[in-house]
DNA sequence: GTGAAAGCGCTAACAG
DNA sequence: CTGTTAGCGCTTTCAC
């Protein structure tokens, strides 16, 4: 049997109370008392019961991380993950994640158990796009405290600014002397609708400090015919007499074949040609490559900060965008150099 | 406030016993009552308490799963979270989350909540190497059901057959007639003493499939002075005027920089040559690349079977070691093609 | 300072 | 089939 408040009392001499306070460091306890009672509580390796001190104080103690199985609709950057434990830890909250599929969100005798039984305060959900409509309404219904994070909305979301880091990589190279620079998004095919607000966030950033600058926008999108047309597409581009001097990559993969498309073109690598990249962190593809670095960390970390107010008091929130930071990396070099 | 068994009970006009069969499905209860009851608890929104029932069923219905913050020495494959979390669902339970600094497992007053207090029936341990001592004591001396992924040891772990992964590539390579294949590691410097058993594993499977065919090994590893320095002795090696036709790479990231490396030297993949490597997911750059998958989902699956067997009887099994899928992508040609 | 009593929401074990 | 009783481990309230 595993040790409880009363074999502790019963072992030191006092009362279940006694024991309880002097753990938690509340009521008055003479120090000698309170120091024994810890003192058999280590050597008995007493555990507090989580279930029964949810069950008296009303708080579980446990926030939920939903997400779904699709790596597209909702990844899980490591760092994010991280963040969140932080932000919980300063009230001793802990994590339960769960993954859903979208068909469990059709009948709530499949829920999970997180959305089925009471078992959080509170609710991280990690969904970026193609929410299914079954969760909105369970969360509504069931009035869980919740957060979004990646999502863009006014209310009550944590997200970190793309467009900022969009710019931030233009204005990057435009200041060390580029003129003519691209930008390449390998991921997702122009104007696809329901893709994550991210695809046109970057791309806005980028856009605007182009315009700022005065110089024409050149933008590529991965064709519709697939990844490889999509490579050789970007090696057309690096061959054309007027190829542009920089890029500006969606993501850590595009990064990757750009740098690929490059060394097959025969142009190097930051000589030739500049690459950066907005990932969450930094990658190495020959030479570690420059990057706006997302703030998952701060963004897991903000989105359970607030999850944790909204527990206390459940109004809204409004969102949080948490700014990029550039990191120098390898991969750029002053214009004509 | 929250709805209960009771305010159920009251509605319907039965005792709190008879909701608490009817939700469950148990006791013999008359099929209309039973249906009222299932009603009166939708329309309310009733949700039972975890806590609650744990306390008088005993079992807590969790499961942890413990990381480092370190992404070396446990990364969290998606993947695997959810091979987990199908294992748990058959019995209900749910999944928890921790993430631990070295520097908390020293002092158990830093402990996490999930070491500290009693909050899940088992736990799930994702330390593949640089395991703190301080987490092995704590978790024999709390004689908590744990079973350990993606660690090497006899009993109580589950893990892909590394070993495997790097015979079946080279295995693979050798029928289609390759003869000079080389293996490549650039994120292991040689006889690193506390590298990940990975390391070591992958490069035996390739060994004994060369010794087989009678052919001799060439390996490849990270050089200390870095990973640039690194990828100019990948280049080197395919300048080589008997260069390796093929290579079988550690990882994703290896198999990036020299497909790098290949473009860089003007050499064609796959028809000069051919590249494999081991992951556990597909990755395309340029092409979709050839490789060996490691059954991340299956391991997480096994993993949380496996504890949940060991929470109701827990006695030692032996450890489950998961066999890789060789996948074909377009990055292998037949030798001399 | 300390102890006794009540109750959180639920379930198991009875007796009706 | 239903209702009553008791108790899980802990905390809060209120006397001592």
């Amino acid at each position: 049997m595993r040790p409880t408040l009363h074999s502790i009392a019963e072992r030191v001499g006092v009362s279940d109370m006694a024991v309880s306070l002097a753990l938690r460091g509340k009521g008055r306890i003479s120090p000698d008392v309170r120091q024994r009672i810890i003192e058999v509580a280590a050597e008995l390796g007493y555990r507090p019961n989580t279930a029964a001190r949810a069950m008296t104080s009303g708080r579980l103690g446990c926030v939920a991380l939903l997400l779904s199985t699709s790596k597209q609709v909702s990844n899980l950057p490591h760092l994010m993950l991280d963040g969140i434990d932080d932000g919980l830890q300063s009230l001793d909250y802990h994590l339960s994640v769960a993954h859903l599929r979208d068909e469990q969100l059709v009948d709530p005798k499949r829920f999970p158990k997180l959305l089925r039984e009471l078992l959080a305060d509170g609710v991280l959900i990690n969904y970026h796009f193609r929410v299914p409509q079954g969760l909105i309404d369970t969360i509504d219904r069931q009035k869980i405290p919740s957060v979004w994070i990646n999502r863009k909305q006014p209310h009550d979301a944590v997200r970190p600014d793309d467009e900022a880091a969009g710019r931030i990589l233009t204005e990057h190279l435009l200041a060390v002397g580029h003129r003519r620079i691209a930008y390449v998004d390998l991921s997702h095919v122009a104007e696809q609708p329901d893709e994550h607000y991210s695809a046109a966030d970057r791309l806005q950033g980028y856009r605007s400090a182009m315009q700022s600058a005065g110089l024409p926008p050149r933008v590529v999108h991965r064709l519709p015919e697939g990844v490889e047309a999509s490579f050789r597409r970007c090696i057309d581009l690096l061959r054309e007499p007027n190829r542009p001097t920089a890029l500006v990559c969606y993501s850590g993969s595009t990064a990757t074949t750009a740098s690929l498309a490059a060394a097959r073109v025969g142009i190097d690598v930051p000589t030739d040609l500049s690459i950066t990249m907005i990932e969450d962190r930094p990658l190495t593809v020959g030479k570690p490559i420059t990057l706006a670095a997302l703030p998952m960390n701060a963004v897991g970390r903000q989105a359970s900060e607030m999850l944790l107010e909204k527990i206390r008091s459940p109004e809204r929130r409004p969102t949080v965008v948490v700014p990029p930071t550039l990191r120098p990396g390898g991969t750029v070099a002053p214009a004509g150099s």
